[in-house]
RNA sequence: CGGGGAGUGGCGCAGUCUGGUAGCGCACCCGGCUGGGGGCCGGGCGGUCGCAGGUUCAAAUCCUGUCUCCCCGACCA
């Protein structure tokens, strides 16, 4: 029995004075979530229904993979985040409990499951293993944003799989992603599945699972048959137009120009047509030169994959004595190890002389000075891969999964017995998924402006009946006998009874966005009729009061 | 972490510069009207002006400190 007259739906109808995504003012407004600090949140009663919903689609689908439901603590001893080296993470709440033992609060729970099944298995037998639960996470994040989009707690489904070797790994991650394509198509998402970076912490593989939306805080780069976050993603650059070559460099006097800018248009170049020089130190002091096009920009995650390593950018006096003045150098000369990014076309073209107010022009990559192809730059819209141009848009990443490999098992003495009865590691998969993010996702993904327009699977009701008759009146007994009848034949439904006028009972119904509503007035009661309204396009339609129930229930089914 | 902004009733805001009885709209409560797109009339309730200290006869307003929140960026195993 949800009659709204009752319940706790407290809607606004101005948003929060300082909310920017659609999301954040929505879900506020409609009542369905508030905050209670930076990046903490309360879900109110029917923000919490489509939480559950999310839940449930989650949990059914991980199920239908072999997955086995569990809970663990938030709270854990900080002794197994110490030998997996992850204490020290920033975003880790730490803390100590009244014997002064440290303690933390998970952020995820590699550390605990990983111990439970090193504590547990013993033979190849036991293995595969799919557990998973959905539990609260904690992250002490450098910026909450957006409403419920970058929370410092929030649940997430987490699963891990565990398998005897590279083999089992890889089919316990196909199952994953069929299950992940198939709850996000539930969900009701739109949905990429793109190719992800695996980290510093190491990895063999991710995928990320990203909903297109304006409040995305990240972006992919999508051509027909290829979808990867813009951190790992490559394609081919587009051409530029470069000047003829000569049998050797010569220098152009550049006084001042330190930027790509400002030599190009003294030269009367395209950016294109100068490489940009990116010095950068690994191993404490040993310097690198990256090379990329003059219009084209390092991507330093790319760059730390390419590196196998993590690396800082130079420091000018660094630059100053190893090179040349700042916004003078170039790989020409240059005693170092010279990265160049495969977007560098065979050509001539303007690089630093490594010499106060010069410039080089006829530099050839290969003729001039010695390198390493590498695939470093970002990619940017236009950019083509097999022919197709790529677009890039921004994306809230929903799910994500993860080849660990032993990267768990290893510090955590995760072992078992193979059929030689060596002692083997056991080889880890991890596949994390946030049911708020997808809500706010949907609500991005689907919004007008009148308000929420839920995907059908994950609405807070099913549908929403409104009456506009007063207590006593014919509107409220056939609303009464409408809603009695919807909830037996198991449609979720919300009931509008509150002595409220049409305006605001109707702009209530499309801030919170339940996939039908049906309106019991006057107007069509009189030709034995109810208004039933699709909220996504709001089109409206009438059914006859005799049989309204089913009708609108099978409607209902039919909706998206 | 760098930059910018904001804290005044449940929500949205004015008042601060130039110190002098804390206001407006919405919401809420009472009465009445209205009844298909946040309707109308009348009467009400509700605020230690984020917190602490200071200046002053007097502080929302000036000064100092502090806390919190938001936005942009960096970061986000």
């Amino acid at each position: 029995m949800t009659r709204l007259s009752s319940y706790f739906l407290p809607t606004e109808r101005d948003p929060p004075a300082d909310a920017e995504a659609i999301s954040h003012k929505l879900m506020v407004r409609a009542g369905l979530i508030r905050q209670v600090g930076s990046g903490l949140w309360s879900w109110l009663p029917a923000g919490w229904r489509i939480h559950q919903r999310v839940v449930q689609i989650v949990r059914e689908e991980m199920n239908a993979i072999g997955g086995q439901e569990l809970l663990m603590p938030v709270l854990l001893p900080a002794d197994p985040w110490k030998r997996t080296g992850r204490y020290g993470i920033d975003e880790l709440f730490k803390l100590n409990d009244r014997r002064g033992a440290d303690m933390v609060l998970a952020l995820t729970h590699e550390e605990i499951v990983t111990g439970h099944v090193a504590a547990a298995v013993r033979s190849y037998r036991d293995l595969p293993l799919i557990l998973y639960h959905f539990q609260v996470k904690e992250r002490d994040e450098a910026r909450p944003r957006a409403g419920v989009l970058r929370t410092r707690e929030f649940i997430m489904k987490d699963a891990y799989t565990f398998d005897r070797g590279a083999e089992g790994l890889e089919a316990g991650y196909e199952k994953h992603m069929r299950a992940y394509d198939r709850m996000c198509d539930r969900i009701g998402l739109e949905w990429y599945r793109v190719e992800a970076d695996v980290g510093v912490m190491g990895g063999i593989g991710a995928h990320e699972y990203m909903a297109p939306c304006a409040a995305g805080e990240n972006d992919v780069v999508l051509a027909p048959g290829y979808a990867a976050n813009v951190e790992v993603a490559s394609a081919d650059a587009q051409a530029v137009q470069l000047p003829g070559g000569s049998d050797a460099p010569q220098s152009v006097p550049t006084p001042g120009m330190t930027t790509i800018d400002a030599v190009a248009t003294e030269l009367a170049l395209p950016e294109g047509a100068l490489l940009k020089a990116f010095p950068v130190i690994v191993d404490e002091d040993a310097m690198k030169l990256v090379v990329v096009r003059g219009d084209h920009r390092v991507n330093e995650i790319k760059l730390r994959t390419a590196l196998g390593q993590d690396f800082r950018a130079a420091r000018t006096d660094e630059i100053e004595a190893r090179l040349g003045p700042p916004g003078f150098i170039g790989p020409v000369g240059a005693e170092m190890p010279i990265l160049l990014d495969e977007g560098v076309a065979q050509g001539s073209y303007v690089v630093g002389a490594n010499a106060p107010d010069a410039h080089l022009r006829g530099v050839e990559p290969g003729r001039d000075f010695r390198f390493e192809p590498v695939d470093v730059r970002e990619v940017v819209a236009g950019d083509t891969v097999g022919g197709s141009a790529v677009r890039i848009e921004p994306a809230i990443e929903v799910g994500n999964i993860f080849k660990l490999g032993t990267r768990y098992s290893d510090p955590l003495g995760a072992r078992y017995l193979d059929e030689s009865g060596t002692s083997q590691l056991i080889w880890m998969g991890s596949y994390g998924f946030g049911p708020a993010r997808a809500a706010a996702a949907a609500v991005e993904q689907y919004a007008d402006e009148h308000g929420i327009s839920w995907p059908r699977s994950i609405a807070p009701f099913d549908i929403e009946v409104v009456t506009l008759g007063k207590e006593g009146s014919e509107e409220r007994t056939v609303a009464d006998r409408l809603y009695a009848e919807l909830t037996d034949a198991g449609i979720d439904t919300l009931y509008d009874d509150r002595d409220e006028g049409p305006g605001a009972k109707f702009a209530d119904a499309e801030l919170l966005g339940c996939p039908l509503r049906v309106t019991v007035g006057r107007r069509t009661l009189a030709s034995g009729e109810v208004e039933v309204q699709v909220r996504r396009g709001r089109e409206s339609r009438t059914v006859p009061v005799e049989g309204a129930a089913e009708a609108i229930a099978e409607l209902w089914r039919g909706l998206p």
